[in-house]
DNA sequence: TCTCTACGGTCATCA
DNA sequence: TCTCTACGGTCATCA
């Protein structure tokens, strides 16, 4: 894990690098929680691996899905092997019959649906190294489609009217007082104290933070299917483009399965970091290059005589760059040539 | 102008960089014979700078529009300070009186409008460099918009039911046998027989071949008030995406403008295959100069003993690419290293 | 006679 | 607490 700020584009400001900063400090101080608790509770991983058993009832206030979470996100660590192994992924072909399956055209899951592990259901490990997004998201979609039970979600429900079975608890205090918006969108059962007391979790991040910190893409950002996102007023200007919000953790869930591990993440991150770098040591390079040569041909034009000058090439000599260079013998001006 | 073939992509295959190539030589050969003709005729531009006069009743059957053309085509080279002059700027704002302007929502064009100077409306030259195309889109509409005039366009109407005047004829030989669709979709008056005869002028372009010979962009090409096109299935397999056909005069036209001259264009030309092949030697280098490193250090290992080895860097050398490379003088690996 | 969108990166611009 | 699309080039892929 670097300390380096993840975010920053070239001409970020000073509140967006702290800002980007703040976030993987975040993200880091989760993943070592995380790490700690599940290596505690090492048992706990189980109900993760069982997230696409749709006919057990979760046990409501637990803090199963917390624990689930743990195995998902310490990924390439040390409990991979456990994560993908390929049970997992017969489970969700076998468990399911086809003819109850039913399309609610609105893309909401039923109430019972456990939401941490609703992008868990999609195997991004799967994927072909590179098929394409879109065929992954159908896949995705389709995965999902399976995982919807019975009707429509129907938000016009209170909890209180419900049997004590079927209320929507927090998952974190276990209280009833969800946040519905967040509900409807997120399918995240959390309430206001709790998202604030556990923003590592809950805290939501703008899609640019998303593209910067996590690398993902404009089409996975743009797919509501893949991660739900609230709308929100520009902050700059109103009528500018929304704002999007998406939630911290099923950002950082769908990260750590598009790179595999967040070491990949942060090697990745390296990577581009190391390219810019050589992309502006290039061109630095190449504008003292050229400006050596100007002034050297300005030097020889001042002291010279200006008599016409025919270069007097030197032999060719192959520089540590694999470039044949002649020199002219007068004036100093060097040429390159490509040999075979 | 080189003859050098424009269109093909790196992994064009023969027939195709065999079509583009013939497109590329009909086209110097219009560019010729318009030059010739419009040298022969010097007066003959008026008309073109006329042509926002909306009140004027083409002469059906006249070569106008041709010659006009062919004042348009030069674009850089001889006339331009004619072609520009802001007088016709200003034409464009006096002539119009807006209250009686009506957008039909249908892009079409009334039947008077001569498509030949359609696309003049638009003034691409006056546009800033690096005005956003969203924008000239916008502009190009609006005054596309205040040259259409009353009623929308009829096309149930019979050539024959209309009085003589209102006849509409072919350009090249003023027969009234137009090809309607053309005449609908491109806004050009031409007949069967003079679209093969004078495919310099009226052969079709697939999208591709668009961007490929005269660089334009997606978004340009997407734009159907920019440029119109017929859409035909796909001629590998009809269930493909539509392929999509321009008129090539019409492509001219706007390349010519977006260009600045066809010597700008056949310089964009050059400067990017400048840059494929920069690009290309410096990845042959690049590959040829780890191999050659591969290989030292290689021999290196299987000759010496095999002992652990510390690198005994010599001097610091800058070469001519302004590297500073050091090389061991035990092995031979050589490193950069950047000075400030 | 093919077309679209994705991927990297970097912008300005505008919204 | 910003977002979108444009620009270069190059692909594979799929349609």
């Amino acid at each position: 894990m670097t300390t380096e700020e993840r975010s920053a584009p070239p001409v970020a400001t000073e509140e967006q690098r702290t800002r980007a900063e703040v976030n993987r400090l975040k993200a880091i101080a989760i993943r070592e929680a995380l790490r700690e608790q599940a290596e505690s509770e090492p048992t706990i991983t189980g109900p993760a691996l069982n997230n696409a058993d749709s006919s057990s009832s979760p046990a409501l206030g637990s803090k199963r899905p917390f624990a689930a979470m743990a195995s998902n996100r310490r990924g390439g660590e040390g409990r991979e092997d456990i994560a993908i192994k390929p049970a997992r992924k017969l489970q969700k072909f076998v468990e399911y019959e086809f003819a109850k399956m039913k399309d609610t055209k609105g893309g909401f899951i039923s109430a019972e649906d456990d939401p941490h592990s609703l992008l868990s259901a999609v195997d991004l490990q799967d994927k072909p190294a590179h098929m394409s997004l879109e065929d992954w998201a159908k896949h995705q979609l389709k995965m999902k489609l399976m995982k919807e039970k019975s009707g429509p979600y129907e938000p016009g429900l209170s909890a209180l009217t419900m049997g004590e079975k079927e209320q929507v608890r927090c998952y974190e205090c276990g209280t009833v007082e969800v946040d519905w918006k967040w509900y409807e969108i997120f399918k995240c059962r959390v309430c206001a104290g709790c998202k604030d007391k556990m923003p590592e979790k809950y805290s939501l991040l703008t899609k640019t933070e998303c593209r910067n910190d996590y690398f993902l893409t404009d089409p996975e950002l743009r797919d509501e299917e893949l991660l739900p996102r609230i709308h929100k007023p520009n902050p700059h200007r109103s009528t500018w483009n929304n704002m999007m919000l998406y939630l911290r953790y099923q950002v950082e869930e769908f990260a750590l399965k598009k790179w595999g591990s967040m070491e990949n993440l942060d090697k990745e991150f390296e990577r581009r970091n190391g390219v810019r770098k050589k992309r502006r040591d290039d061109k630095f390079r190449a504008k003292l290059k050229s400006l050596k040569n100007k002034t050297r041909v300005e030097s020889w034009k001042r002291s010279a005589d200006n008599e016409k000058h025919e270069h007097a090439w030197g032999t060719a000599v192959t520089n540590a760059s694999g470039e044949s260079v002649r020199t002219c013998e007068e004036c100093g001006f060097e040429i390159e040539e490509l040999v075979f």
